[in-house]
DNA sequence: TTGATCGATGTAATCGATTACATGAAAGCT
DNA sequence: AGCTTTCATGTAATCGATTACATCGATCAA
């Protein structure tokens, strides 16, 4: 029933070269003559062998693997950024081990499980919103495997971050429904604790101050990125006395689900109100009206990300100089957009 | 810089006790006195000893990972089938290993790698159209650390699958359209070498047949269940001399996407085609129109499929029993479909 | 009282690789 | 020729835990 899995004895005996040689002609194959090389590597074939990775993991002090901290695993978002990081790190020979930060199960002293030289070479963390005790805990930053944050990040952690600028995107969508002649522009947030929702709500006030447009306090609805509270910030809209006419939504999800709610309660999209999402995700350039919206490279971000963690984790040392990478995000102008109605 | 990480030695040390006992007061605390676990308790933390799981996964023969293949990670479809399984393992204390099966780096070897017994102690393999030769190599199915199909699968690959009444689904939404009096009904697609698209189809054909519905080829539209197919099976649709008036896709992302491109060439539907889509993703509910879809319970998959893999691992003997367990569909109606216009 | 049993603990083998160090043969140098 | 260097390979320590087996004192039964 259960196989017998050759080991690295089998091979040597079987080649009739000692266990040091057939390690060394299988990871630095100069280091053996060819003649040994071709003799081991045909012991191998015959054998079937393949290395335990635990065993070679535990030897050489590294685990192969990097573990990805996601605020809810079920939320599409992520996927692509995930697979932009997986690409990149299986090239590199590391696997990818994923955990859900906002499970409930998941407790803070598990994170810390993964965050020692335990079970991760690295740490790519995509959750803001992880207590800062996470990175302290008595112990100093740099006894933990490196880490780097991507898209949110924890303010006074400083570690490598890779992330866009959002306040920039909040400028392009504001600014793209002023020139569209909108002077009453209200914005949907997203949840309150979170870095990305300030970035943003930032990004719009600042640029609404600029434009010399009041921003309104009725205008900033409340939302958590999720398509269900676009709908809620629709409702809120249609209850105002006096509406804004473009609202520039914190996820596309919102956006979707606030032209999704609108639509219910006879509004239209652009007629009644122009609406800007933000992310770009799949469905936005397909949804009816097609989505304006600001364009997050993803796969980037997984890349870059992946890229920056192998970095440190080679060279694990100077964490000090917390690289910040912020990649570059462009408007997609679609039909959720159109000029302001004169009246 | 690189702090030093205590072992079990120190805490043996500090306790005045030796490392088997220090292993036996954490691993099964009755095999040891109430007094020395105190001691060792207190002694680890003192010492903020962690155990090294790649010490730990050697000695034990285990790894505490399951991998998981998915087929086109980026794709959100997987997302939450993930969370449920993430959900169910991590509560087992195993971590989730997640490789995406088509991309191009993925070599069959590395496939190979992770099904033996080095990297994972089982495996959850989301992609039906692997080549058979991954699962025989030469060597016997039971070599390979035990392993289930979820969602997909191949057919004569006997092991435990989980997975939906796919025919079902698809009977439900022809049986859907012909209640609501279409009797030229059509069908689009999932990519041609996969098992799904096979089961759907039947279903589709098989109702049809029944209803005695004549099913017309140029009625059959190829896609791959992606939304751009779903687009291009809609300018196929235009093109045809005699339309279906209801017309089942294969996936949600076909409808929306089939949706939209007729929106964008100035059909509406429901009124002049019903769409019925299948997996009822998330914005299914929201597009505009809502989608009518078969519901697949896919939290629901991901959980009892972790469950089934936790199983085969624990007992890993009776592979025999290919088990198959079929989680139930239900179509969900939305304004997507109405009753077809009689003329 | 004596031998058996049991519970708590220590000693050391073990998991399966990598790698520092040792060895011996061949090649190079004066 | 004699000495050093180099190269290929073998020997054995090592990574950090778990666990089979040994030990020893205390308890118990006859």
């Amino acid at each position: 029933m259960n196989r017998y899995v050759p080991k690295i004895q089998d091979v040597a005996h079987v080649a009739g070269v000692s266990t040091a040689t057939v390690s060394r002609a299988l990871n630095k194959p100069d280091s053996v003559s060819e003649e040994t090389r071709a003799t081991v590597i045909r012991a191998v074939e015959k054998t079937g062998y393949r290395f335990n990775q635990t065993a070679r993991n535990l030897r050489s002090r590294k685990t192969g693997a990097i573990v990805v901290l996601v605020p809810h695993l079920s939320n599409p978002f992520f996927s692509q950024i995930l697979s932009g990081i997986e690409n990149v790190t299986s090239r590199a020979g590391y696997s990818v081990l994923i955990a859900d930060s906002k499970h409930p199960d998941f407790g803070h002293d598990r994170i810390l499980e993964y965050m020692r030289y335990n079970r991760a070479d690295g740490v790519i963390v995509l959750d803001g919103s992880l207590p800062l005790e996470v990175y302290h805990n008595g112990h100093s930053f740099d006894s933990a495997a490196p880490f780097v944050f991507a898209c949110e990040w924890t303010d006074d952690v400083p570690v490598p971050t890779i992330r866009i600028d959002n306040r920039a995107g909040a400028r392009m969508a504001v600014e793209h429904l002023n020139s569209l002649g909108h002077r009453k522009i209200g914005h949907v947030l997203g949840p309150p604790d979170n870095v990305l929702t300030r970035e943003r709500l930032a990004g719009t006030r600042d640029t609404l101050n600029e434009l010399n447009l009041q921003p309104r306090n009725d205008w900033f609805i409340d939302g958590d990125f999720s398509i269900e509270s676009g709908c809620k910030a629709a409702r809120s809209w249609i209850q105002l006395a006096e509406k804004p006419t473009g609202v520039f939504c914190a996820s596309d999800q919102m956006a979707l689900g606030f032209i999704s709610e609108l639509s219910n309660h006879g509004y239209r999209v652009p007629r009644d109100v122009s609406v800007v999402g933000f992310d770009d995700i799949e469905i936005a350039g397909r949804f009816i009206p097609s989505l304006t919206t600001i364009r997050q490279p993803r796969n980037d971000i997984g890349a870059t990300t992946a890229n920056v963690l192998l970095e440190q984790i080679k060279g694990s040392q100077r964490n000090g100089d917390a690289i910040c990478k912020i990649l570059p995000v462009e408007i997609i102008i679609r039909d959720s957009t159109g000029p302001a109605r004169t009246n």
